[in-house]
DNA sequence: TGGAATGTTCGGCT
DNA sequence: AAGCCGAACATTCC
């Protein structure tokens, strides 16, 4: 499940791999290809690229930017089961989607199983893209979970608020951040949302580092698998003791996605005066 | 064997 | 308008 880390991963080999090159010929492959229905037509994509040159390749969130050299964007979006491959083998295997060919004798391809993926043109890129997880202020990062209902497990999700962080890294966030997911995002003290947005950039920065997550469908684009998933906290780890405590990792399901924390280290616990306090001399 | 689980985003509904 | 829910789709697992 490709989430900035992962994205971030990929961005950087293709900076290594692609930058500089001219697209020679775009390629989309298969029926009822969903990948490109931001537009009416895949060639009217293709005429766009056709024989520019790619200046490089940057990333907001886990969108992927091949910015071209006529100030216009490819834009690409892995979603679920979205991967990219340079230089496969010839034959084209069965989830291929899209193919694209660079001067040097060099190709991309988009493999995507579930076909949730998206390839679109953007005109003007920098003004649609905000509030990267990486990037983000702490000031702007409050100001989003302000007066917010919703559950901070869910508002770590929705890219509007903070973009980048998926299902994994968000169990990941609020393990280290000893916060219960289930508590209401604006009702967060200021000093609860200040460890949340430590652990941000504490923890995708780890992963960064670690060449992403493969759990199921990630992988580098150059076949090689990521090894954050060694050295996660909470996420896929139900019944398993808590790093910290020893209490078993708990699963439950918050706005549809699977969710795991530790029930104590992460609980908020009613003292004798009636407040709600952190546990946190574990 | 088939129903549940997987997880990102969008659109429709309240 | 915020937030909830199903849909998009393919595969694996029990």
């Amino acid at each position: 499940m490709p989430e900035l880390p992962e994205v971030e991963t990929i961005v950087r080999y293709l900076n290594n791999h692609i930058r500089g090159k001219r697209i020679l010929d775009f390629i989309p492959i298969g029926k009822n290809n969903r990948l490109f229905r931001d537009h009416k037509h895949p060639d009217e994509i293709k005429r766009r690229v056709i024989d520019k040159k790619i200046e490089r390749i940057d990333r907001v969130g886990k969108n992927i930017l091949i910015k071209l050299s006529d100030g216009t964007c490819l834009a690409l979006h892995l979603m679920m089961t979205g991967k990219i491959f340079i230089n496969p083998e010839e034959k084209t295997r069965v989830h291929d989607r899209m193919k694209l060919e660079f001067s040097g004798n060099t190709h991309l391809v988009f493999n995507d199983i579930r076909k949730f993926g998206r390839c679109r043109i953007i005109e003007t890129p920098g003004k649609l893209f905000r509030r990267d997880a990486l990037s983000i202020s702490f000031a702007e990062f409050a100001h989003g979970l302000q007066d917010r209902k919703l559950p901070i497990k869910s508002a770590l999700l929705n890219q509007n608020i903070v973009a980048g962080i998926g299902n994994i890294y968000a169990d990941e966030i609020l393990w280290y951040a000893k916060i219960d997911p289930q508590r209401s995002a604006g009702a967060l003290k200021k000093d609860e949302a200040r460890r949340i947005f430590r652990m941000v950039h504490y923890v995708l920065s780890a992963a960064v580092r670690a060449g992403g997550t493969s759990s199921r469908n990630y992988q580098r684009p150059d076949g090689s698998e990521g090894a954050y998933y060694k050295i996660r906290k909470a996420y896929q780890r139900t019944g398993q003791p808590c790093f910290r405590c020893g209490t078993a990792i708990k699963r439950i399901i918050i706005g549809q996605r699977s969710t795991h924390f530790c029930p104590k280290c992460q609980l908020l616990q009613k003292t004798k005066d009636g407040k709600k306090t952190l546990v946190l001399d574990i």
